[in-house]
This record gives C-alpha cells, sequence and structure tokens, in this order.
DNA sequence: AATGAATGAGGGTTCATTCAT
DNA sequence: AATGAATGAACCCTCATTCAT
C-alpha cells in the first residue's frame, strides 16, 4: 500500500543516516535501518541513493558546503586583517561545529578521523586557505619558503582534530580558548618570518 | 593435517593482517583472509587473538610504541635547544612513517573504526608533547595562556594529518620541506609570545 | 530473485523445522536446512524467528495448546465421573500423540536442550490435572495427604514418557491397553485389583 | 613436556565431564573445557574416549548401575511386603538423587528428559520393575490384565520426572512425602483412599 | 601415555540489494 | 514513487579431532 508523502522522502533518509550514523558509527548502521527510522520502506532507500556510502557522501558534501558558506560570510564581514579574517573562520568553523555536532562528527571524525582531511569530499576545502596563504606571501608577509598547500593542509587537519577532541568534551576548554589556539597556530600567524 | 609451526604464529598473524589492512582497508578483511595470508588456517587467529580487531589494536599499540621510541631516541640526541628538539621529533616521525607507511597508515590512517583518533591509542602520545610545552611555560619560554594539552593534541593531529597526506604521495613535497612545516608550525616555536 | 510467496513463510517453516527436528533431532538441525528444506533463503528464517530455538519453542507452544484443547474438548463430553473423566483426557493424549506423532515428539522427547521437562511449557499443562485432583479431595474422594502439584506431575511425567515409548513401537500395546493403564495409573484411580 | 599422573586420567575426566555437563548441559560443553577442567591436554581425553558423547554414556552407564545396586540393597532389606519393597526402592532412588544431583541429572535429566527412559542405557531399568509386577500377578495380587512391562515403564518415567522437578527445588515437598507419592502411585500399590 | 598448537568444515547470523506488487 | 518480503553471498566464530613431539 503506497503511501504518499508530503515531506520530501530524500531529506528524511538523510536526516535519518545524520543521525544513525552519528550515534553508531557508519558500519554499524544498514539500509534497512535508515529506511525505518525515516519511516520508509528500504526500497525507497534505493530509489533515491545507489547504497549506503552515497548517502554518507551526500551528508560530507552538504556538511563541507554549508560550513565553506559559514566560513566566507564570517570572513567577509572581518575586515582585511589577516588575523581578523583567520580569527572569524575559525570561530565560524567551531560555532558550526557546536551548532551542527552529529554533522561535523560523520564527516571529518571517527571512521575516518586522522586522515580527516582525505577523500576528494573535504580536499577541496584546502584550496580557500591555501589561496590566503599565497595572498600574504605575495604582500611579503609570510615566510615565502613556506609551502602553501602542505601549509594549509597542516592547519585544516589540525583544526579538525582539535574540534573533534573538544566536541567529545565541550567542558575541556572554553570554545574562545578553541578559537584562540587555532588562531595562534595557523600558519599564517605563528610561523611569520622570523 | 595439523603442523605445529616453528615460526611464531602470532608474528605471522600480525604480519598478514598489517599488509592486508594497508591495502584493502580494515573493513574489508575478514579473519578468515589473514589466516590465509599468514598460511594458517582460520581456528588458528582465535586461539591467538580474540577477534579481528584485537589484531588491529595490537599492530597500532606497537606502532605507537615504536614511533614513541624512534621520537625519545632522536630527542635525546638533539640538545636542549627547543627548536632542534621539536625538529628532531618531527624528523622521527616522518622517518618513521616513511620506513613503516603501511604500519603508521594502519594506526592512524582513516577508517580506524570502534578505535578512534581518540582513543586511548592516540592519546598517550598527546602527553610528552604537552609536558614540553609546559616545560617551556615554566622557563617563561611559551606564552602561559595556551592550553598546552589543546595545544599538543593540536600539534598532533596536524603532524598526522600531513604525515598521511604526504604518504599518499611523497613526491608532493621533499621530506625535509614537510618537516621544515611541520617545526614552524609547531606550538613551542610558531605561538611565541607576542 | 527474491520471490514474494503468497503461502505463508512462516507455516512453511514451522512445517520444515517440525519434520528436521523430529526426523534428526535438534541438535543435528541447522537454519540453513530449515530455510532449504521450506525453499527459502535463509535470511527469510531470520525475519520470522530470532534463531533455531525460537522456531522449536512455538512448535511447542503450539503443539501443547492443540493438546490441551484435544483434552478440554474430550473431557468436556465425557460426563461427570472422575474416573471416565480421566479416561476421556488419556485418550485425547493418546490419539493426539498418535495423530501428530512428530509434533510430540519434538514437543515431549529427548533432546529439547534448553527447553526443560520443566520450562514453562509443561508445567502450565499440570494445572488442569492438579485442578481435578484438588476438587476430588474437596469432595472428599481422594486422599486429602495426596499433595496435588506432585501428584499431577507425577502422572504428567508418567504419561509422557509412556507415550513416547509406544510412540517408538506402536505394536508394542494396543492403544486401549495404553489407554486403560495411564487410567490406571493415575492418582485420582490409582491401579487396584478390580 | 609430559607430566606423569598419578591420579587416574580418566576418572578425572569423568569427574570433570560430570561438573561441565551438569552446569551447562552437554550441548555447551566441548572436549577442550572438559581436558582442561580435568588439568589435561586435549589430546589425552582422546586417549581415552572416542568423543565427548561417550564420557557422557560412561558417567550414565555407571549412575544407572550405582543406582541399580543402591535399589537392590535396600530392597533386600525390606522384607517380603510388597509395600515396604516398594518404598525401599524409591527411597533409595531419592537419596541417591540427592546425594549425587549432577549425576542424576546428567543421567536422567535436561536434553533427555521427558523421554528420560529412551535409550539403551536406562530401559535396561525396567526389569526389575516389570518383574516384582509380574510376580505379584502370579501370586494373585496384582490385576493380571495390567501390561508389566508398561507398567514399569510407565511407573519410572514417573519416578525420574518427579525426583528431577524435585531437584529443581527441594524446598517444594519434603523428602518422605515424596517417596510416598512414589509409592501410592506406583502400578503394585495405587493411590486408593485407604 | 601425554601434550597442545594447529586444523578447517560447518554453523549461526547479517545485510545490501532486488522486484513483483 | 513507494513497498517490503525475499534473497543468498559472505562473515564471524566454534570445536571435534589430529599428530609431531
Amino acid at each position: 500500500m503506497p503511501r504518499p508523502r508530503i515531506e520530501d522522502a530524500e531529506d528524511r533518509l538523510l536526516a535519518a543516516g545524520l543521525s544513525l550514523f552519528a550515534r553508531r558509527g557508519v558500519e554499524r548502521v544498514n539500509t534497512n535501518a535508515i529506511a525505518k527510522r525515516a519511516r520508509l520502506a528500504v526500497g525507497t532507500f534505493y530509489k533515491h541513493f545507489p547504497d549506503k556510502h552515497a548517502l554518507l557522501r551526500e551528508i560530507q558534501v552538504r556538511t563541507v558546503g554549508a560550513l565553506r558558506a559559514a566560513r566566507v560570510a564570517a570572513t567577509r564581514g572581518a575586515g582585511t586583517d589577516p588575523e581578523a579574517q583567520v580569527r572569524a573562520s575559525a570561530g565560524a568553523a567551531v560555532e558550526f561545529a557546536e551548532a551542527h555536532a552529529q554533522a561535523y562528527r560523520v564527516t571529518f571524525g571517527r571512521e575516518r578521523a586522522g586522515a580527516a582531511m582525505h577523500g576528494p569530499v573535504v580536499s577541496e576545502s584546502t584550496r580557500p586557505t591555501a589561496d590566503g596563504l599565497r595572498r600574504l606571501q605575495a604582500a611579503g608577509r609570510l615566510d615565502p619558503t613556506l609551502d602553501p598547500d602542505l601549509a594549509a593542509r597542516a592547519y585544516l587537519a589540525m583544526e579538525v582534530g582539535t574540534i573533534l577532541w573538544w566536541l567529545d568534551d565541550p567542558s575541556r576548554t572554553g570554545r574562545d580558548g578553541l578559537v584562540e589556539t587555532l588562531v595562534r597556530l595557523h600558519p599564517a600567524l605563528g610561523a611569520r618570518i622570523r
């Protein structure tokens, strides 16, 4: 007996997947459980996604996109000072992670932890940071021998690792202290020309 | 036909597991495959390890131990200058990762389901770095407002993320450039008192 | 190639299980064999029963229920004379066992691992018999020092043991002789010389 | 490194098997566990018994033999009165079951419950009881239409079922009440109001 | 006689995926 | 689009049994 759906089935599946992935970990969740939680039949799952990992990828793509948008918006209102921009960007990331902890964890955490920056999904994020470093080098405000791509990747690995650790137990540090540490360790600031 | 083994079955299983985990990823490897590659029967696997993840954990524990030992040895011969010590430690890590790429990837790399980045395996490694930072703070050579535990974790996330990325394609940067970047981004050096 | 079944899969599994349990014994039957005999895939088995013993329990519950119903029906048409009632009940049990030999054996027979004779399946059956004895005692027609629960259990152990033995080789005694023996040994009547 | 044993290995294996069978049930015990508990190597098990069930059978044979001996001894001192003999025999069985609860359960109980009297191990026990009934019939003291073999089997099924139930929770009835019930339900005597 | 590491067939169970409705 | 019973390959793990020592 087919039931017409008012809500979008795809959104329901994404929400169900996110919640289950975050709760149990990707490997402990199966398509049947996702469909059940979305109050849809398994078959419907496969009408929308080729398989479980496609759903995961979609969650990650959306999360990365939303995080980037949050960063862009925050940076835009931060003036031209590099430190202010870095602080705005890091602050946006921390706020985003706090507001969307499940999505952040599913996208960057656990089963992909450590190598958080691996894979096509995430490597995209590296570019804006690297470009920012390149601009600073061009302006003579950053050591020109620093490899911008490498430094960008290093920073993002750090940011992700730190935020995931903080999400596990936010009482460990205040949010501001966390942001301040990220700022201080940012290649654009910490590794000034000496 | 049961054949008593002269070679240690456990070592054979660890080697087989390491090789398969690195090649196919932990989730795509089963105990039968590990036993087969060790030229042992499945039952023998279970004589030595309670399950697949116990084997993985053993690999990780050994790897973390060996990496720490390499770091300690390198640091010991590096004098008292913080920068020289950091360079020695980072250099040892990079060299270790290069020499034991499989073990490094299996221990720190992506899909380490269950044994998360935040698990005991990694948090152990954090302590020496944090202690080093504390010593520098005590000596007035590092901003005392920096949270040493947070900074240590941040550095290690960065080191791991960077090295994993480099291992994927070592042609991206020279080994020395990599080490130099790690040094510059180290909290003990980059985030000096300003 | 998944084929939706018109016939009820659960019934097919119950029938297949009954036949195999009776033929080979519970411990020598596995879920794959049951599914195969029901011409279903193993997975379908687990869609309907959590495991092999749940299927067994279901068979037993149904058998005990059907046996009790047969007893009740037979007793109802037997008037008020205790001996006639006992004879009707025992006769119903023997007839039931003859008509559903496999179910009887699987439910009451030897290796019912886990679901012991002393389990809820059987103790349920004890109550009507014990209640009957209590009524006779209240009416002054049975030794009041006899423990009705104990006597009921004793009788049922006897009935089951005797019927199982008879089922193994029905040529050993005529059905009527069997019933007559059960009647004479029933606690409510006794095997006195008449 | 072979260790010479002072105690008889076979006895140790029998004791270990008995204890484990009683504790976990025959199907949940394996030869490795039995050998371990007997502080012997698995290989030694197979030097003494062809397999697990041979050990079980040996336990049962010994138990049945010992129980029969206890019965014979008790009956011998009970004079010639049928009721006294029956009481002595039943009393001996109950005492034996109490003193060797594990052996009694493993031999008659659980996985073989209900059909307790099945199998070559136990059917032997039927003969003395049947012979006693035949003697009573020859002496004109028991209904000659009663089938002695059937009645004997019925009585023993009852005795076993009742004793197993009692062993599960001896507080249910006093030992004497149990024996008295067995006596009253014995085919040779009957449970009539006296 | 005793040892015990090694064996590997076999059993229980899961779950991504299909397809007739 | 939606359904969900059915599928069956594949996995994890156990354990009776062997045999070189």
